[in-house]
DNA sequence: TGTACATCAGTGAACGCGCGTTCACTGATGTAC
DNA sequence: TGTACATCAGTGAACGCGCGTTCACTGATGTAC
């Protein structure tokens, strides 16, 4: 062979890696293959050697980009003072850095409403991401029962990504840095 | 004349209604003009003769999107008894018939992080329209000064905004449900 | 050790298609004389 | 009243372009003998 053993590997998650920044910026049906291959370092001709379908692509950008989300939000909580986690969580989703950079944020804030409107093959793949991405949450969200951390998940968990997306229409950069301020000081105060 | 005098304006709301509809369903780059167009019972041609650009349609399709919502969901708040109208609101917003009916619905649910791609002088139009929308539900709103019925606005319209989007995500009817009837339950008990 | 062949990640041109936009044309009506 | 011309909303074909996908090919390496 040509290349080392992991060769194939490495260069499927560069494609993957620079595909998930690509989308949170542009949206799912922003850049085309040729795009996302330039982006990776090789031509269009290439990408089926790697991804079955565009679709594929699109399942798998978007695993990474909960992967990636949960290492910059998961990792800082995981050493803050105990309690603080969870606030340590809302303070970083709702920071002024995470609106101005969609291309490493969230993708529930970047892609929700795209999302929803994949064919329903690849929308049951992607909504069995988002499950899995609430349960390595869970442990983090403040509640006495399982019940009431999942309420608190969902009220909180769609006020920031509401947040998020809602700031990204605004012109006004006061306003927008206002309503990312005046949810989080609402969360914070409320969990 | 062919037609008579507000027939050419009459035509032009055709299309504008049309498409305030299919960008809702599919997004803002989902139909391209010949859908719209056909949509109104017209050909390709004849878009340039209503609209400058495309993006002068896209603009014009979520200020009649807003229009359109407003008069969905603030009519019935306005004949509800006093001190319930916001409530209705709510209910109304977080409906699972709003959900299921995106082409009818929100046009902030339904396209937020499209509309913060769109370029600048796209983006900028669309901000004061969404504004001048928030200026129009403000009346409804609880709180007793101007900054706590801004506060409440930014927290809810974020909150059910988000609920409904990830809601979309959802491919189990029974959690799509559970998300809605979660954020409702949690605003009406806290507005 | 040297030669012939197999492997396979990546190339680059080609395909049919739908896109936004342009443009010469149509045809029903209104206006001028 | 009748005829010639102007108006203009709408038509339909054409444009250049980027899209997802296919495919014959390349060329460096590994394997067989």
């Amino acid at each position: 062979m040509r290349y080392g053993p992991d060769h194939k590997t490495k260069t499927h998650q560069r494609i993957v890696k620079a595909a998930s920044k690509q989308f949170r910026a542009q949206g799912l049906s922003g850049p085309g293959l040729a795009r996302v291959m330039r982006a990776s370092g090789l031509t269009v001709g290439g990408f089926y050697k790697h991804f079955r379908t565009r679709d594929d692509l699109v399942t798998e950008a978007v695993a990474e980009s909960l992967r990636d989300l949960r290492e910059r939000m998961l990792a800082p909580a995981r050493q803050a003072p105990p309690g603080e986690a969870w606030k340590q969580i809302i303070r970083n989703y709702l920071s002024i850095e995470h609106c101005e950079h969609a291309e490493v944020g969230c993708p529930i804030a970047a892609l929700a409403p795209e999302i929803g409107r994949t064919k329903p093959a690849v929308k049951k793949r992607i909504a069995g991401l988002l499950k899995q991405h609430r349960d390595e949450i869970m442990p983090f969200v403040p509640g006495n029962t399982a019940a009431e951390k999942e309420r608190n998940f969902t009220v909180a968990m769609s006020a920031m990504a509401g947040a998020i997306s809602r700031a990204r229409t605004m012109a006004d950069l006061e306003e927008k840095q206002r309503t990312l301020d005046t949810v989080r000081d609402y969360l914070l105060a409320n969990c």
